[in-house]
DNA sequence: CGCAGTCTTGAGACAGATCAACTCACGTGG
DNA sequence: CCACGTGAGTTGATCTGTCTCAAGACTGCG
């Protein structure tokens, strides 16, 4: 699905312009739009600068990166005694193409700012929500295909909420493994191979789970003969339906 | 069923309108998307009755409801393996001014319709979501003001699904509890009293816990001098700062 | 080639689920 | 009005799954 040549700088504004709904890619509300956006790189490993005061936007045009809630660096000790995870907690995890919302610190309940940690080297392009918001009003298009998709990103969000409330080990990891089948190869059925650019910490930060049983859970999946693994990043799945089966997925697997 | 029927339709309208942006609840597109919302009224128990084809958006005038995704009807032997809940898993609980959108089945790894059940007595207001969206699209601040509220939603519902991962049962309760005296309350400080609509199995539903783990954690911050309850509903909340700090909350009970 | 960090594997501890009585609130009908 | 029955809620005993702590093995990099 990636384009493998090298790319010029410009490639990161002209791709979102392909992202936008049908025909606003060429018009002047792109145009601001794209006036709008900073494109960056960062290599792997590296974080988002954050910004001070203000809300953002984040197009990824190519690689990984994880979007992870703060260290709740400032009470530390609380944490711990909490049962809060050490680290940082992994929300989420995107990808080429996906738009992600940097909050400043919108949630009441959120620790602090959120941040977005590049798994591979990243290109993206960064806009101010506020003044991407503003300019996007101006094509009601623009601004409902965002609506729409956060609508969609919301309803992901509440399902694997409420996965995570009572699924076992077992069909978090399945459940991970279909999803990023779907997300990294595009695959849906059958068998399939791609490398996951997370570590086994992230997956299990993701997951609520800990690295030890991420790694119990791979270990019998690779024994029951669902998963190949190659490597610390190289996986094959050979039946991408009864992983869906293990994660309890009944209606996507059975459906197409 | 719900009665989709003529009533005094005027009540849950017009308030309605008070919950749209500044000055834009007066408007042409105010009334254009009145004409296109239902008055409902769900008894107790009650759920809104499905609509085959179409995504809807819920506007809650009074009352109290729960967003549930359903029974996992289809294949009750595979639930049953894969340790899936037995009953509807609920996804979230929604009370007067809320916007609820009732998905169809948009998101991939959904088993099917989301429904909306009744916990006391509602007035609602029922638009179908694309055209709702359409006339939206009018006022651009209307659509934004949409825009804004589902990604505060989709904030809210990832901090969630990360807490669900990693926090131990009386945090979740905690949680719960805090939640419920800013919502149903209106309180974030202090000691406060109020009524929960749902019962001990909705909770635990929507926490990822049993009821058995519910009512003994109910019973410890009773023993604690946090809780006291009388009757099934009644609840009264002593200091709710204390609450937040069990629930791992770290900024909101300190700043203010 | 060797080092550092990631991943795997094992043994024991603990939180929460499960199974099973039992109690109590609340609505119903006498 | 109160006695009653049903279903919700509480409490207790046990069992399972996941975390924790502790070594070891491998990957990938310098």
């Amino acid at each position: 699905m990636a384009t493998l040549s090298p790319l010029p700088p410009h490639t990161g504004l002209a791709a979102f312009r392909a992202f936008l709904p049908d025909g606003t890619g060429e018009g002047a509300t792109a145009d601001r739009l794209c006036a709008l956006g900073a494109a960056a790189r960062l290599a792997r490993g590296e974080a988002l600068a954050p910004h001070p005061h203000e809300d953002r936007l984040v197009w990824l045009a190519s690689g990984a990166a994880k979007l992870v809630a703060p260290p709740t660096a400032t009470v530390q000790a609380g944490a711990a005694q909490a049962g809060a995870a050490p680290g940082g907690r992994v929300l989420a995890f995107h990808f080429a193409g996906d738009l992600v919302s940097v909050l400043h610190r919108s949630a009441p309940d959120s620790a602090g700012d959120l941040s977005l940690v590049a798994l591979a080297d990243c290109e993206l392009v960064i806009f101010p929500a506020e003044r991407f918001l503003d300019a996007a009003q101006a094509d009601p298009r623009v601004l409902r295909a965002v609506l729409s998709r956060s609508l969609q990103a919301l309803h992901r969000s509440r399902t694997r909420m409420m996965q995570m409330g009572h699924k076992s080990a077992a069909a978090r990891i399945a459940d991970f493994l279909v999803s990023m089948a779907e997300r990294l190869a595009d695959c849906t059925a059958g068998p399939c191979a791609f490398a996951l650019p997370m570590s086994r910490r992230d997956i299990g930060d993701s997951l609520g789970l800990t690295i030890e049983t991420v790694s119990r859970q791979l270990t019998e999946l690779r024994e029951a003969g669902l998963v190949a693994t190659e490597g610390r990043s190289r996986v094959a799945l050979t039946d991408v339906e009864a992983l869906a089966r293990i994660a309890g997925r009944q209606g996507a697997a059975a459906r197409n």
